[in-house]
DNA sequence: GTTCCTCTAATTGTTAACAGTAGACTGTGA
DNA sequence: TCACAGTCTACTGTTAACAATTAGAGGAAC
């Protein structure tokens, strides 16, 4: 019952609600491939096996519509969004146009402990034993440092436009099955001198580097949808 | 490529749901200011002065959030949101960053059929009589000529950010009372030139007239609001 | 065989009643 | 006067029943 020790963290706990909860399990159907692009969300079907009425339901369907993991017309129903190469290159330009604003803005307003964040993820991924790691965690920990870098642009609205890309982003994180150590190695050199320009202050410096990271990002996407057939990541 | 001229105006015709005429109607309180910020929706209240049940009270005010005309808090109730000088900075910079991306877009993929709009507006804009014009009217015609540019763009997502900050940019357009001769005359001066430069296919020097059409949007904004208290729109 | 219609089943949109929460409002004691 | 319980009220979150719409299956006309 004692949920609050005395004085633990004034961070303000934002109630969940059930919405949360729905949301957070269909995204989670759809990022781990339970759910694939066409499938239909029926809203009855969700309600009964999450054990909640539709009421939730809707507005969780609605939530992640604006994430860009769903698609709802009216009257006919959602269904998981599917990806092309053309969502890629929306997402990955919509994406740089954002992480220019975010880097250049938190050139000027990040505080160092605006930076702590940066700093601990670095060090948690060098801590992470090489055998151990798989593919998602790395895609966790990529989405984290670039979430951490919004937050420390200090800019809100930023930050949401944002959470509406983020999601599509890590599914496509998720794409590439294999690990290799150049990967690995070249992942923390680029996110440790993300954050080395940052704290130079160089807003010009840091537009490009982050432009040049993002481009780098896609290139590698390209290339691996264009050698295994993108097409099976749609509706079958 | 004709476009199927055997069924001419086929448009897909979206049906329209309670919840979209109640977020226009919110939406509108909000813009004429009938509804001012700070001032809390009451879902029984809306229900019952719209003739509806809460149900679609509840999306359409999830919507207006995503719009940014509203700010919800679990459990504690939506209220019109606030703009203050912070806000026009993230409004304006967010802003700056998609036009620039949506005017690159443009360059490349715009067909002559996406560009008439563009020109219809500059047209109707100039057959108005100065007599006649309105505030509003002009910033109607301002929001109309930057959506069809997004939608010149053919990009989807860039599209939907885009809409996440209309209507914020729209409260800060009808802030003004005054309508000076000087710019009217460069209100069409200014767009008739973007469209020019969308023409030209010069990405570099598109993103450049946009940067510097937006700064000086955003420029003449907090003129405004340094000699008009600025607080007088927010709550009092 | 094709085209059109009708009907039906599945599914979403809407409503109204119920449950739970946050903040205001009392009254009490120093 | 203030601090602090407990209670109350107004509101949001949730539910389940009802209404409206769509897509598809079958059947009749040609």
């Amino acid at each position: 019952m004692s949920k609050s020790p005395l004085i633990p963290n004034l961070q303000r706990r934002e109630r969940r609600v059930l919405t949360d909860d729905v949301a957070d399990s269909i995204r989670e159907a759809i990022l781990s491939g339970r759910l694939k692009g066409g499938d239909r969300l029926i809203e009855d079907e969700l309600a009964e096996s999450l054990n909640v009425s539709r009421g939730p339901i809707r507005q969780a369907i609605f939530r992640l519509e604006q994430e860009g993991l769903v698609v709802h017309e009216t009257h006919r129903g959602a269904t998981v969004a599917e990806v092309s190469v053309e969502d890629a290159a929306e997402i990955y330009s919509l994406r740089q146009a954002l992480e220019r604003l975010a880097i250049a803005s938190a050139c000027e307003r990040a505080t160092e402990a605006d930076l702590a964040p940066l700093d601990a993820i670095l060090v948690l991924f060098q801590s992470i034993p090489r055998s151990s790691i798989t593919r998602r965690r790395v895609a966790e920990l990529d989405i984290d440092f670039h979430d951490a870098l919004f937050r420390a642009s200090h800019h809100g609205r930023l930050c949401r436009a944002w959470e509406a890309l983020r999601s599509q982003i890590f599914v496509f994180l998720l794409l590439r099955d294999g690990l290799p150590d150049d990967y690995l190695t070249s992942w923390y050199r680029d996110h440790s001198r993300l954050l080395q320009v940052v704290r130079s202050r160089d807003k010009d410096l840091a537009m490009a580097t982050i432009e040049e990271h993002i481009g780098g990002a896609y290139a590698r996407l390209l290339e691996h949808m264009a050698q295994h057939d993108v097409l099976r990541i749609q509706a079958s």
